[in-house]
DNA sequence: GCACTAAAGCTATTGCTAATAGCCTACGAC
DNA sequence: GTCGTAGGCTATTAGCAATAGCTTTAGTGC
C-alpha cells in the first residue's frame, strides 16, 4: 500500500477546510480521515487526538488571523489603522466563520505556541492604540473596548444574530466610526 | 419501581444546572439521566433527545435573560436605562457563563417559542432605543452596536480572553460610558 | 373496590465515535 | 543491498445517542 504521505500541517490544513464546510462545526476524526484516503488510526500518527486536531485549527487560524492584521495595519495610524484593523478583523472572520470562534479562545499558558501567536494578534492592537498615546490603564481598557466592538459585531454577524442581512457593511462602518470617535478622546 | 416524577422542565433545569458544573461545556444525556436517578432511555419520555434538550436549555436561557433585562429597565430612560441594560446583561453572562452563548444563538425560524423570546430580548433593546428618538436604519445602526460592544466584552470576558481578571469592572464601564456618549450624537 | 388505559420507567440492542495495542511494509541512510 | 524507523494498517475496547419493545405505575370510570 502506498504512503499518503501526510504530515501534522496537511493533516490540520484539510481539518479546517473541512471544519468550514460541516453545515453544523461537528467535525470527526474519521471525516477528517475518509477526505485523505486513510483510517482513523493513522491520523494519530500526525496529530494527537481530536483535542490535538483541535489545536492545531486554533493556533493556525490565530496565526492566520494575526497575519491578515498585521498586513492591514502597516503603513497606517490612528483612525485609518483602527479602521484597517476592524475591516481586516471582520473579512477574516466572515471568510472562515466556523474557526472564527476559535480565534477569541484564551490560550492554554503551557501552549508555547498558542501564547506566541495569541500575544502576535493582540499586540497588533496595542500597536495601533500606542498611535494614540494611550498608556497603562487607559491602553488596556481601550483595548477591550476596541476588541469588545469589532468582535461582536463579527460574531453575532456570523453566529446569524442579526436578522436582516442587509445593510450590514452600513452598521459595521458606523460601529467602527463610533469606536474611533471614542478613540479619539479616551484619555482621563 | 417508583416513578422519578420528571416533566420536560425538571429535566431541562437539571441539565442547565449540570451544563454550569461541568467545565469543558460537554453535557451527555447520560450525565443529565444520572443526576437524576434515571436511566438514559428514559430522558426520552419528556426531552427529543441531546438535540432537544439543548434546545431546551437555550429557550430557557433566552427566557430568563428577556426577563432580566426587562426588570432592569422599568422606570428607566436613555443613559440610565442603557447602563441598566448593559449591566444587568453582564451579571446574567457571569452568572451563568455556560448557559450565556446559547443566548446568542440565532433563532429557528420554524421554532414558535425561540423566536418568541428572541424577540422578547430584542425589543427590551429596542425600546430603549426608541427613548433616544431612533427610528429605521438609525435604530437598526445603533441597536447592533450596542449589542456588539455589550456581547462582545461580555463574550471575551467570560471566555477568558481578558488576561487580568483586575480592573474588569472599570473597563467595562468605560465601554459603556462610550456606548451612551456614541448614542446620544447618532442620529445622523 | 376493580378493570382499563396511558404514560413513565426499564432492558436490550444498534451504530457511531475516540482511542489504544500491536502488526506490516514502504523507504531513506549508509 | 540491508536495516531501522516511521507511516500506514486491522482489531479491539469503551462511551455515547438513539430506538424497539417490555413492564409497571397510577389515575379514571364504573
Amino acid at each position: 500500500m502506498p504512503r499518503a504521505g501526510l504530515t501534522t500541517e496537511v493533516v490540520i490544513e484539510r481539518a479546517a477546510q473541512l471544519l468550514e464546510q460541516t453545515p453544523d462545526g461537528e467535525l470527526t476524526l474519521a471525516m477528517v480521515a475518509d477526505s485523505l484516503g486513510v483510517r482513523t488510526p493513522s491520523l494519530y500518527k500526525h496529530v494527537d487526538g481530536l483535542a490535538g486536531l483541535r489545536r492545531g485549527i486554533m493556533v493556525r487560524a490565530k496565526r492566520l488571523l494575526a497575519a491578515e492584521l498585521t498586513q492591514a495595519t502597516i503603513g497606517r495610524a490612528r483612525a485609518d489603522a483602527v479602521r484597517g484593523l476592524a475591516r481586516a478583523y471582520r473579512s477574516w472572520a466572515l471568510a472562515f466563520p466556523m474557526q472564527y470562534p476559535l480565534t477569541i479562545l484564551a490560550a492554554d499558558s503551557g501552549d508555547e505556541a498558542d501564547v506566541a501567536v495569541s500575544e502576535a494578534a493582540v499586540g497588533v492592537l496595542y500597536t495601533v492604540l500606542a498611535g494614540y498615546g494611550l498608556s497603562d490603564d487607559d491602553a488596556v481598557d481601550a483595548a477591550r473596548f476596541l476588541r469588545a466592538s469589532v468582535h461582536g459585531f463579527v460574531s453575532l454577524e456570523t453566529g446569524g444574530a442579526f436578522r436582516l442581512p442587509i445593510d450590514l457593511e452600513r452598521s459595521f462602518e458606523r460601529t467602527v466610526d463610533a469606536v474611533v470617535t471614542a478613540l479619539e478622546t479616551w484619555q482621563r
